[in-house]
DNA sequence: GTCGCTGAGTTAATGACCGTAACTATGTAT
DNA sequence: ATACATAGTTACGGTCATTAACTCAGCGAC
């Protein structure tokens, strides 16, 4: 009755696998990555911690996984929200907008993704959540770059190389002024999404929906004819 | 021989308190407040951990400590940078960068200050920490705020209740928009360097620096003509 | 000066954590 | 049926924060 299938082994070792993550994904969500506890999840799951270890070579390599996962996950998240508007400027709106929901209904995933790398030596770490980020910085840059002239200053030649390096191949029809553009301003969200989740806001009394709302919309006015009309 | 005024206790007593402030700040800069270990404290002062309980009352009681110091010393660092120079824009332009360059070579201080909120309960952390993080702030405020007239975006009714509240009494000289535009500055700085401490920029291949220089040149091009005519 | 208090320090113990080692049992291939 | 790899266990060593019980020095009051 057992499947007996070559690889019925590997099924019930990727499905524990994905109990583990899941498992301890829940708990990042709770109490964050640096208070995340192998014995908890464990404990959570009916196994001994020990037994992880066939699965995770270390906490922090676990760390690393889960940090994939929430790359991708906000992803998919703003293209969703990329894809439920037509116009370029409602696209930013939205993007923007889902963007910081996310990181405030998630932020303690919002911070194991783009707070301190994590681990001592990132070395084999970087090589998996880089292209994971690359692919969520991706959407943002998409929204932005794709009808806007921005009118902004000029681009230093130095900086205008490492960008279309940076870029290399597949943009190479955008201009850097474009390019430099978006990821200011992916910087700017997250430098007041940051400031938000620290609480480094609070004390000020200010909503800090308000200043976000300015934010996208100087974002939106230094962009071209394009967004302006149909903002 | 000995010191017999009433106080000599006392006197012991902070020094002893500044000998393990000291000690745990040198850890902290080293390896990050996370990883800061009271038992690392004691050995590295020749105590048993268990004494410093007599100082303070938990690790993360020390580490709030330690944030307010940090915050003070990012004050100072700053307002020297803009006694160092005479035009409002060279101003910026030096407490910007003194900013960065403090940040680069302090990162786990400044993430102690501006990372996400310690401690699971910061009621009475915030009434230290708060103040000492408005006086830093404060002199970033003070360059922009000191001439410019920016040349914003209108500020939101609710927005400009928020930040007079905020500002109440002692600022009410200055407009709403430039308050704004300071508060928006200093986040965009954040940014960036949140960012790059992060090593999120590394992947890309880009100078954090020629990002962080071009969005100082935006914010001055966002005053008014005192900042343009001796940028 | 002695009594009693406070405060600084100690050691010991509790309970949590990560990670490793030794070992058992189960599944799989030959 | 035998040999091997895999998944799991318990037991251990080490670090950590925190508390409790205890000792000793400093210091004011009598």
């Amino acid at each position: 009755m057992t499947d007996h299938r070559p690889n019925r082994r590997e099924r019930i070792r990727r499905q524990t696998v994905a109990e583990i993550k899941a498992t301890a994904m829940a708990q990042v969500r709770e109490v964050g990555s640096e208070l995340l506890s192998l014995n908890g999840v464990g404990r959570s799951m009916g196994m001994s911690t020990a037994a992880l270890y066939r699965y995770f070579g270390s906490r922090d390599e676990l760390i690393a996984e889960l940090a994939v996962d929430v790359h991708l996950e906000l992803a998919d998240v703003l293209e969703a929200a990329a894809g439920r508007v037509a116009s370029p400027a409602g696209r930013v709106r939205s993007v923007a907008n889902a963007y910081r929901d996310w990181a405030l209904a998630n932020p303690h995933a919002y911070r194991l993704a783009y707070g301190p790398a994590h681990g001592a030596d990132r070395a084999p770490v970087d090589d998996r959540v880089a292209p994971a980020a690359q692919r969520s910085m991706g959407v943002l840059l998409a929204v932005v770059t794709e009808g806007g002239q921005p009118s902004t200053e000029p681009v230093p030649p130095e900086l205008a190389r490492q960008i279309r390096v940076w870029s290399g191949g597949d943009r190479t029809d955008l201009p850097v002024e474009v390019l430099r553009f978006g990821l200011v301003w992916w910087s700017r969200l997250h430098g007041l999404i940051s400031l938000e989740l620290g609480a480094h806001l609070t004390a000020t009394g200010i909503d800090p929906a308000l200043l976000y709302q300015g934010e996208v919309d100087a974002m939106l006015a230094g962009l071209g004819h394009r967004y302006r009309a149909t903002a």
